[in-house]
RNA sequence: GCCCCGAUGGUGUAGUGGCCUAUCAUGCAGCCCUGUCGAGGCUGCGACCCGGGUUCAAAUCCCGGUCGGGGCGCCA
């Protein structure tokens, strides 16, 4: 639940439900408005239990039949569940529930005894999915249903860590001297080969959706914005189906100048150092939500371990000796596949860097030293990913900045420079040195919550077969 | 795109050719109970994804479709 003690009355309540069950004490015998969902309705003929439930807290509203008008005392007994209601009474210190013997007696706990009161909106009955029941839904009726998943409290749970999470990266980004930017989503050409783009309608030519800001926090970072990141939307129109790929999903971008691929790791292992720390001084009380729906599913609690820092770095020819070693089939130039970073992560459980793969593997805005190679001889690159698990994270690099290189890579991928003239044109007058990363925030959502499938994660998710609600 | 699996009340499930007029939970409706609080007790409501086929007989077996789940590929 939210901490609303700072919160302004509106007009629909004088205080947040948190406000008052925190806070009852000093509250008893003051008259206050509130409003929320139904949680529960318990009628008893003349008297009646009403739970009430808004973002920040819990309370219970006790109607007596004697002490209000009987028609609103007649229509909340017989609310149905989740609809919208609004009670104005006295807060009074509840009567302590029955203990069995021997248990102990919880501390006091405060209700308002209610004159008057309103429904805002009724809900329909039954719910497609219950808020509190103890079945289990299905994602897929719970994303059909998002509206009424999201007052589930671990859901909500964790999208309150969601904006923590973006919260606490801002910061940190900005305490080390980058500022946020905006590139656009309607591109005329792909920002990388390879990956599929959507194509759309604009006016009387072609455009696509922006599969990642790559190119233009480059541009922003060679006009002298100097550190610049990103938190926005990158379209994918990859037909892939699995817990971890969406079509639509926000991507956390960062750039620097006079930066090589180890500065960036450097910051991003900082600023999910800072996250963590942060996720864990101040928001345990979400964690324990999610844990609590975690027990009730079998599952084991999440914890918020701060990773040491630094993170390992294990270079791609030292990732496949392991892979080797574990028993894993891989060469020198394969990809490592999910199966293969599982035989990593038993060596590195947690957040790890896999530095330095082979240019071959790796877009054409990747820097590259000519005199370094990998075991086998082939042209190492400076792109990086950052892995938890089986599940990557991010990837990065150092940018090449030196535009007949530039040039040449597109050619090698079988690229035309002419195309990307806008991008290659800023690089003809003076270009730092420059590299970045992009991180999937729902991926390390998954991480810190716990969460199987990155759908949990996302408001609204888009994949293949999902484009409602 | 490839491989495997599944679809039963609003939701989650039991069910392995005849014992199915289909189980249980939750939900919903009603009744009982004047302080409940995971409320409780009683009564009731509500379902075999769609289209073909096999069979005396299909929720159950076969084929096709639709939708969903898991794994892989690709990526963040």
């Amino acid at each position: 639940m939210r901490d609303s003690a700072s919160w302004e009355p509106t007009s629909y309540r004088t205080h947040t439900i948190g406000q008052v069950s925190e806070n009852g004490a000093s509250m008893a015998g003051s008259e206050v408005t509130i409003a929320g969902y139904a949680e529960t309705v318990r009628g008893r003929g003349a008297i009646c239990f009403l739970m009430l439930r808004d973002g920040t807290g819990h309370i219970q509203a006790f109607l007596k039949r004697d002490n209000m008008d009987e028609g609103s005392f007649e229509s909340i007994q017989s609310a149905s569940r989740e609809s919208t209601i609004q009670v104005t009474g006295t807060v009074a210190q509840k009567r302590p529930p029955k203990v069995a013997e021997g248990e102990p007696v919880p501390p006091p706990e405060y209700e308002v005894n209610v004159s008057s009161g309103t429904i805002l909106a009724e809900a329909a009955a039954p719910l497609p999915v219950g808020v509190t029941d103890d079945v289990q839904v299905g994602l897929d009726v719970r994303l059909d249903n998002r509206h009424l998943d999201l007052r589930r409290a671990h859901v909500n749970a964790m999208f309150q860590l969601r904006s923590k999470v973006l919260q606490y990266g801002r910061d940190h980004l900005i305490k080390e001297g980058f500022q946020e930017i905006n590139s656009p989503k309607i591109i005329a050409a792909a920002a990388e080969g390879g990956t599929n783009l959507f194509p759309m309608k604009y006016f009387e030519t072609e455009a696509y959706l922006s599969q990642s800001p790559q190119l233009y926090k480059q541009l922003a970072v060679l006009g002298g914005l100097e550190r610049v990141f990103e938190i926005g939307p990158a379209f994918r129109a990859e037909k892939h189906d699995t817990y971890r790929h969406l079509n639509e999903f926000i991507s956390f971008d960062i750039e620097g100048a006079w930066m090589d691929d180890e500065d960036v790791m450097g910051v991003q292992e900082r600023m999910i150092h800072h996250i963590w720390t942060e996720v864990s001084n101040n928001d345990q009380d979400l964690m324990d939500v999610i844990n609590e729906y975690r027990a009730t599913q079998g599952q084991d609690a999440v914890t918020v371990d701060v990773p040491s820092l630094p993170f390992p770095r294990i270079p791609y020819c030292d990732a496949i000796e392991i892979v080797k070693d574990g028993g894993g089939e891989i060469e020198w130039g394969d990809d490592i596949e999910s199966h293969h970073c599982d035989l990593i992560a038993a060596k590195y459980p947690g957040f790890h860097f896999l530095p330095r793969w082979p240019m071959a593997m790796k877009p054409f805005y990747i820097h590259h030293k000519e005199e370094e190679k990998g075991t086998t001889g082939g042209q190492l690159s400076r792109g990086f990913d950052l892995n938890y698990g089986r599940d990557e994270m991010t990837s990065g690099g150092a940018r090449e900045h030196r535009v007949d290189v530039l040039e040449q890579n597109l050619r090698n991928m079988g690229l035309e420079p002419e195309d990307f003239a806008f991008y290659t044109d800023g690089f003809r007058y003076g270009a730092p040195p420059h590299a970045g990363w992009g991180l999937g925030v729902a991926r390390l959502l998954m991480v810190l919550t716990g969460a199987g499938n990155v759908r949990e994660v996302v408001l609204f998710p888009r994949d293949r077969s999902r484009v409602t609600p």
